[in-house]
Formats: structure tokens, sequence, C-alpha cells
DNA sequence: GACGACCGTGGGCGCGGCCAACGAGTTGCT
DNA sequence: AGCAACTCGTTGGCCGCGCCCACGGTCGTC
């Protein structure tokens, strides 16, 4: 029998791989929850940034949800598609779109919330809830520490 | 000032959002790390593989690296190309093609080792040594739990 | 010998994460 | 007032990863 091959202890043991496969099961669970509701991560994410600082550019959606501003305004088309959303020019500055989220949008982040949170059981099944605080907590203290953003400080003062 | 812009709480506190913004930032470091050698993720993996398990089929390989058949074609051609592995023919099973890393191969994956491990110094500067193997430790337990492949239980019994 | 399973290969797809560029508009400085 | 620097939305493109399907060749097994 040559079944059961397992991984390289080389790439078993690298903490980069493992946070990789946590976030491929992750992702997968949370991507098939959603799929089933018609939508993707990046809706749900959109939605989720409306409805908690309200009525925002595209580019301050952008900042909160790390969507790149090109991606935004595809994602932003097809939630106003489904009047989940709202764009309109902001007469305050003619640069900016005020997108704003829907009574319909509304209801729906409802429901997409609740499937999410299932998602999330789905994804820590294993872990008793002491575990989860912990693991919450460690994985917070690496993304604070490398902020998300593309930092390219100018190097060593000139 | 409107600078300062967070992530949103619902998001922010998600566990399987926290293990995608942590993989983000891993990939990243990794993958820049990588490029400086001039290779990819999948060849890392592919080489690790051979180095640790000796010749294997292509199918095999992908078993344990987590890539797909299709995908392993190309990544065995392109390190093929440099002559870091060789593909050949299976005398005993004519399916199969038996692929195993050259000495050149070798000397490449050694430095590539440790420019990997630098990258996991990087990727885990913020946590302590007990904390990165609490979060090792974490992340292999949600690992081993939703088994890396896609499996598709028949369902309840017919 | 026929069927099923497996292998390598080719082709394709979708998503997420990027970057470059442009025109319109705004802000800041002088 | 004028100009430079910046911002914003938008278009278009790129790449890597993770997948799937289908095909022809090859075992293995009944």
């Amino acid at each position: 029998m040559e079944t059961a091959e397992g991984t390289p202890r080389r790439l078993r043991a690298l903490p980069s791989r493992l946070a990789n496969q946590a976030a491929l099961s992750a992702n997968r669970i949370v991507d098939r929850t959603l799929a089933g509701a018609g939508v993707r991560r990046y809706h749900y994410a959109l939605l989720a940034a409306l409805a908690e600082f309200g009525p925002a550019s595209q580019a301050a959606l952008g900042r909160r949800t790390g969507i790149d501003r090109s991606d935004m305004v595809a994602t932003v088309n097809e939630l106003a598609d489904r009047r989940l959303l709202e764009r309109a020019p902001d007469p305050a500055d003619r640069r900016r779109n005020i997108v704003s989220i829907t009574a319909a949008g509304g209801d729906r982040l409802a429901d997409l919330d609740r499937l999410v949170a299932d998602a999330q059981e789905e994804f820590l099944a294993p872990l008793p809830a002491a575990d989860r605080r912990s693991l919450v907590d460690l994985l917070t203290r690496l993304v604070d520490h490398h902020g998300d953003r593309r930092r390219a400080e100018p190097g060593p003062e000139a």
C-alpha cells in the first residue's frame, strides 16, 4: 500500500504554510457558505463596512476592507445592480461617490451574518472556546504587526 | 482628519478573516523572499517534497504538496528546464513519470530553506517563542481536522 | 477481454490581490 | 491667481493559486 502520503516535514512545520492551509480551509468554508447566498467575500466585506460606518466613498471603503480601488468599482457595481446599495455623487466633493447601504442590503447582511457565524463555527470546530480565544489573539497580533497596507518606507533617512 | 480608517469590527473579529489576513502577510513575505531567488511557492514545495521522500510520481507529489495534477505538470516543467529535477518514465508502470531531484536542485533547496527560515522569522516577529508554539499547535489542529483534501463523502447511506 | 481506476497532459475558469495610467476634481503653496 | 501635488473613480491588465473537466494511454482485476 502506498496510500497515506504525508506532507513533508519541512512544509508541515512551516508556520507560513500552516497559516495558509488554515486560511484555505476557512476560505473554502466561508466561500461555499456565501456562494449559497449568491455572494462572494468581497460583497460581504463591503456590506459589513457600509453597515458599520455608514455611507462612505469607494476609496474609504477600500481602505477599510482591504479591497483595491479598482476591484471596488466592480464590487459596488454588482451590489448596486441588486439594489443592496446605492451610489450617488458627493455634492461636496465631485470626485467622490457616496455609497450607502439600502434597506434590502441591511436585511441581506443580517442573513449573511448568520451564515458567516455558522461558517466560523465549522472552521473552529476542533477548538474549545479557550483555544479559540488564543488563536484570535495570536492572529490579531500578527496582522496588527505587519500592518495590512503595503508600506514602502523610504529606507534609511536620506 | 478622516485618516485612521479602521476595519469594521464584524470583519476584524472574524477568525476566518484573521486567518486569511495572517496568511496574506505570510505569503507576501515568503513570496517576496522566494521571488528574490527566482522561484515561486510551488517550486519550493515540490523540491522540498522530493528531497524528503525521494523520487516519486507526479501524482504522488501532488498528493503530498497539495498541488493539483494539472498544475504539477507546469511546475515540474519549469524546474526541469532549470535542471533542478529530472523527469523519467517509470519502466515498471508506463503511466508514471519518476521525478527526482538533481544535485543542483538539492543545493538550490538548501539556499531556499535558509531564505524561507528567514521569512518565518519575519512573519512571526511579534510573537515570543512560547506563543509561536501555541500558534503552530492551534493551526496544526485546525488543518488536521478539515483534512486538506476535498472530501466528498457520499452523504447519508443510500 | 472488458471494466474501472489511475496517470500525465492540455485547456479552461474564477477569485483574490496587485499595479499602471488617465481624466476629472481638489487642496496647498506661493 | 496660478501651479503642483494629491485624490478619486474607472479601465485594463497581470499573475498565482486553487480548482475542474476531458482525453488518451496504461495498469489491475474480475
